[in-house]
DNA sequence: GCCGATTATGTAATCGATTACAGTTTTTGG
DNA sequence: CCAAAAACTGTAATCGATTACATAATCGGC
């Protein structure tokens, strides 16, 4: 109750310090400018009446709106939690509020992005759908937002903009040489959803061991999917039905290794005692399902965070530009869901 | 390229429509003002131009922050996304932001929410997290935000904020009604965390319900949970080494269910043939998973969209005021993880 | 001790909306 | 047909910051 002033302004600073409001703007954010004698009698002011700069008016001066966007395919995902950590910490230290929106629960309209910017309510965006059709895009760059939007996890092919991602290749290769070290010869895929691109980056990079490692291939072995338990389960039958099965699976993802595992022990198979599963993405399920999974670990809160940097710096004047497209190291994570071939 | 004027201010509309630019606001704002030949000659203006209003001058002058903060206790639970969608579809018409913050990532500190609103950052809040603690709720009345703070899902007991929740008890009841139904006697519970609200309401509707049903009751038959995955491969194991097993679990929420079954599974009971598990919330998981979870249905998206409704009706003053506190009826969706004793 | 360069500070315009107040026109009622 | 009420519309202040420009103070060098 004793605080129910109503907030002090720079004006207040001002006159409490006997400066005026110019220097205390110049403090806040300029303050090599101001002599220290006066610094410290602006700060102690500060302090005393509890100011607070007001985003509304800092905003509207300095013609910008304050926010970003994340654009993030399923919230409902796991997979998606780490990653909007990072990227909130990636933002905490600055003045930019962080807004998060679903694409899938709200489809986004060819135009939405576009109008985020055009209203002026999003200095930059993270998306971390690579579905954004190459029209929405186009129409961003037409606001000016050229170089205010990053792709996170997943990118556009053909577009420019800054990628923030894990080897996703190098990801595919770790899995299928753990599964070759332990004896593995016959391997399965089960692959995420057609035309997503890190559908075909773990699917090459699986092809290329498997080439490498001179494993035998066979056309049924790679398994469309979508990432989903369902599709791991929907695997999980045609494995069952195979006349050649393999002795090894690699997921696309855990979600479909949870599908898949729980299809195969339903048939009567033990996992991994007669098939051995591996997922990608290690989201924190991964390491208390039963059996534990072996999989692919992407640094999450790393990526997240990463893109945020990245985004800062385009968008602050003032950050120092960090190379744009980077590439995060992934890390095979043994668990229980691998053995060796019976 | 050829959009690239700087954008339309209401200096411009009102420049084109030849009228005053309290005309153009009144037309936006408030159109029952003016007449209706020159509502259509500003409407045309606004068109030719492309104005879009400026939030951040808007929100300077109505000294309002233009957006709400969502405490989400852990973004990675599938639980919290229908949710979201139905709070940001609450909030889709309206020109508020959506602010989105884990709870759990990035520790509330003390005085971070009270923060908010004392840096005019916010309107107003919805807290999925029951467990913040009155000094922060306080602070945040000291900053004058007494009536614009709600509820959902959980609550903090003892403060008069509004809530919006399901009807937990009745879920609770609904679940052991059906075991019931089905011949099942000898029923168990794994409950959430201690201290959450919601474990109280669905361990109490359970209790209740099975007293009303005269069926027998042992201490050991309620085991602790924390809503997660392990807890529920902890109580299979509890439940593996009882003299006197259940026959039937309710559990607290899906995720715990998942983790009892494949638990109960690699311990060699069939489910539903030897026990029979519901859970509580059916998340998407739950269509999916094997066997298909028989569970309690929270309506997330209509929970998500009330809440920002009510908070609407705090924050705007335009809106009607809605009744703060509602229950949302819960129902019981039978699927393959319950059956008939054997 | 004087002068230009440097440093520190203030003045006032500006960002783009909203709205109290005042002024003008139209309507209404008798 | 006139006064009062109602209906429109405009003027200008205001929200709270930033910053170009002007001014004042200090400094160094000779």
């Amino acid at each position: 109750m004793s605080k129910m002033h109503k907030p002090a302004t720079i004006q207040d600073v001002a006159r409490v310090s006997r400066v005026s409001t110019a220097t205390v703007s110049r403090v806040l954010s300029n303050p090599d400018l101001v002599s220290k004698s006066t610094r410290v009698a602006v700060l102690d002011a500060i302090r005393e009446t509890g100011y607070r700069v007001n985003q509304a008016a800092r905003n509207l001066r300095m013609k910008r709106a304050g926010a970003v966007l994340i654009l993030v395919p399923n919230l409902g995902k796991p997979f998606y939690s780490g990653i909007l950590a990072g990227i909130s910490e990636g933002f905490a230290g600055s003045d930019y509020a962080v807004l998060i929106t679903d694409t899938e629960s709200s489809p986004l309209q060819e135009e939405t992005l576009a109008g985020y910017f055009r209203d002026g309510r999003i200095d930059g965006a993270i998306s971390l759908d690579g579905g954004i059709s190459s029209d929405a895009l186009q129409q961003c760059v037409t606001y000016g937002a050229d170089d205010r939007i990053v792709f996170l996890c997943e990118w556009v092919e053909g577009e420019a903009f800054p990628v923030i991602s894990s080897d996703n290749p190098e990801g595919a290769r770790l899995a299928i040489r753990h599964l070759h070290d332990l004896g593995h010869k016959k391997i399965a895929h089960v692959t995420g959803p057609d035309g997503n691109v890190l559908t075909t980056a773990r699917r090459e990079g699986m092809v290329q061991e498997r080439t490498r490692l001179k494993l035998p291939a066979r056309p049924e072995w790679i398994i469309r999917g979508d990432f989903s338990l369902e599709s791991g389960h929907e695997a999980a039958r045609k494995i069952l039905e195979m006349d050649e099965r393999p002795t090894a699976v690699f997921c696309a993802a855990d979600m479909v290794a949870f599908g898949l595992i729980s299809g195969l022990v339903a048939g009567g198979l033990k996992v991994p005692g007669d098939i051995s599963v591996v997922g990608f993405d290690d989201i924190e399920m991964s390491r208390s399902y039963v059996p534990a999974l072996t999989t692919i670990r992407q640094d999450r809160h790393q990526l997240g965070r990463r893109a945020a940097e990245v985004l800062l710096g385009k968008v602050a004047t003032t950050s120092h530009a960090l190379p744009s497209n980077s590439t995060l190291p992934v890390e095979l994570v043994i668990r229980a869901s691998t053995a060796p071939p019976s």
